[in-house]
DNA sequence: GTCTATACTTTGATAGAC
DNA sequence: GTCTATCAAAGTATAGAC
């Protein structure tokens, strides 16, 4: 498992494409020809580093895209002076990369989670313990802000659930008006949370 | 185009049955032989009624699923006491929907709308006008509450974003935890919305 | 572990009888 | 307008040489 230094590489050049091809196209939409022949990989080697098949590899790609954006958007958040701007500068950020990507890089699991849910259910799994982390990571945040739990949970849900709703309109509408209608509902939401903190 | 009765109620059962399928497994996860099998309807009868095959069927059906919905949650509103309520009550029978149907019923277009923006055009633009359309009928009835044009408009996004997101969120993980966070959050910006009229 | 060739299934689409 | 048979292409998956 260390030996070969190249040995990794195609499995990781196969998750790489996978994901990118998963954000644009969908799970349906992207055939496993398409991700080999983006990964520079042959077909074969699919099927030794995932022998569960297009589903395995799903699971993975899921998980591992969950964790890359959780990554993204915590940093985003961490690099600024305060929570609030932490929060606009999420909103402003993907709206930025939606226009730099010709809308169509948003959430790289938000297409997938919606075609499994009701057709795949170790699929449907992951997309939804994803997004579990995403809300864990925004709760720690307002809990350590001194937020109250109930408030920290509904606020954390909230904010994603603002977040893709807005990518669903960006990207049909090519525009990002909706991110930034959302982002300042964001704001206010927020900042309203921070108040009411010596309730 | 009215002599024969039976006519139209083939190309009505393929519509009903494609948007059904469409809100449930996506453009993509629909093949036209489970539309003609679930439609009781011929093979034949698909390309009759359609002759631009997938695509124009595609076409037609969201705009006929936006149609019925937006109809759907304008009733939903007008059949409220007022404009607080009616909001709170969308997002409370969205929920209710979603538990009744295992989790399968949210939004008709929504999971055809992430499928289709970077590689459909035509079913793009079509998405894209369905929900400018609901964007449209919550901004008039906003303007109706005398609220201003930019604070409207920005409500109205905010609004079907956070239907739109919350719809992800429930349905990946089986619960209806987002749509009440949501609804909350929809309640709280429409009531600061209300309160700020008289600046 | 890598790579090619291929089997099997399903897809969207068409032809033509009725 | 209805219906069946069929096509070419794409999809997932497997076998087996290297």
């Amino acid at each position: 498992m260390a030996a070969n230094p190249k040995a990794g590489n195609t499995k990781s050049r196969i998750l790489d494409a996978t994901a990118e091809l998963f954000m644009r196209y969908g799970y349906t939409g992207t055939g496993l020809k398409q991700i080999v022949a983006d990964a520079n990989a042959p077909f074969g080697s699919l099927y030794h580093h995932f022998p569960g098949g297009k589903e395995e590899l799903g699971v993975e790609v899921i998980h591992r895209s969950g964790a890359m954006y959780l990554e993204l958007v915590s940093g985003v958040i961490d690099a600024a002076p305060d929570l609030l701007s932490g929060v606009r500068d999420c909103f402003a950020g993907a709206a930025e990369v939606l226009r730099a990507t010709d809308y169509a890089d948003a959430c790289p699991i938000e297409t997938v989670a919606l075609e499994v849910a009701s057709t795949n259910e170790p699929l449907r799994e992951a997309t939804a313990q994803v997004f579990e982390s995403w809300i864990d990571g925004a709760f720690a945040r307002f809990r350590a802000a001194d937020i109250d739990e109930p408030t920290a949970r509904e606020l954390s849900i909230t904010l994603i659930a603002l977040l893709e709703g807005a990518f669903v309109l960006c990207r049909a509408s090519r525009t990002t008006e909706a991110l930034e209608a959302a982002g300042n509902t964001a704001a206010i939401v927020v900042e309203a949370a921070l108040r009411g903190r010596a309730t």
